[in-house]
DNA sequence: CTTGACCTTCAAGCATACTTTAAGGTCCAT
DNA sequence: ATGGACCTTAAAGTATGCTTGAAGGTCAAG
């Protein structure tokens, strides 16, 4: 398989695949005797393994770290198991820090919608804010 | 007030100031003699405005146009009542994906705990995600 | 008069995840 | 044999908000 049928499979184009390969996401495939990468079917499941990954915001670095332990013939079960518990305090944090801020934002909105716009004094440049 | 005062008012950098003042959020201020950047106290209360801009989430581009208006001489209610506004709605879809993720995060942190090493097969690569 | 703290500009670097560009080679159909 | 789709590499660009580095000027104290 050619790079552009394994972009078209994984709907993702070459030009993340070629990146994938240099971050060490993708081994280096096989190349054609014209130098085409060239790939196996099992090419498409590491894609989507990346791709959950993705999907659960662990950053490249991390994923790539997985697969490493895996390529090198490990169970990176337990490495895994950290990451996803160092994502959800992660996670836990982004909600919190959101939920002060739409609690501010939202009073901010509050207050414009009852002060008026000579409060837009020179010195306090906008009561909005 | 040279620049080096200034920032420490202001709990930030001299560097940040350069660097606000080349996004259009500091006018550029009188200079000395010798060149200094010469700020008067009105800076302080610019760079706290900023400050809380910085806190509602807005970008540096936005902050910036709301003090190009003000030193337009306009006043900019309408316009930051938008951007609070648009602000709470980008809150809103944040914390939502943000729920979303977690549930999806939890869910695979489970079957983690559940599932033995042995399950991570070659074909799989790792049956946690 | 020298030392050190502070100032100046301009350019480049950082982090993340890619995309784009440039210049060129390959392959299949017509 | 020629056109177009597809491939190759290396390097640079994108977005955001700064920081850092290089090379040099200013100023007050000792």
């Amino acid at each position: 398989m050619r790079i552009g049928e394994l972009a078209g499979k994984a709907k993702t184009r070459a030009s993340t695949l070629r990146y994938y390969e240099e971050r060490g996401l993708l081994q280096p495939p096989e190349r054609t005797p014209a130098g085409y990468r060239n790939y196996g079917d099992e090419a498409v499941q590491r894609l989507e393994f990346i791709d959950r990954a993705r999907a659960a915001g662990l950053t490249l670095a991390q994923t790539a770290e997985i697969l490493e332990v895996r390529d090198a013939g490990g169970s990176p079960c337990g490495h895994v198991r950290d990451l996803l518990d160092r994502r959800l305090v992660e996670i836990d944090e982004q909600l919190e820090h959101l939920r002060l801020l739409r609690t501010s934002v939202a009073e901010l909105r509050a207050n414009a919608a009852q002060t008026s716009p000579e409060a837009c004094t020179p010195e306090s440049i906008c009561r909005y804010l």
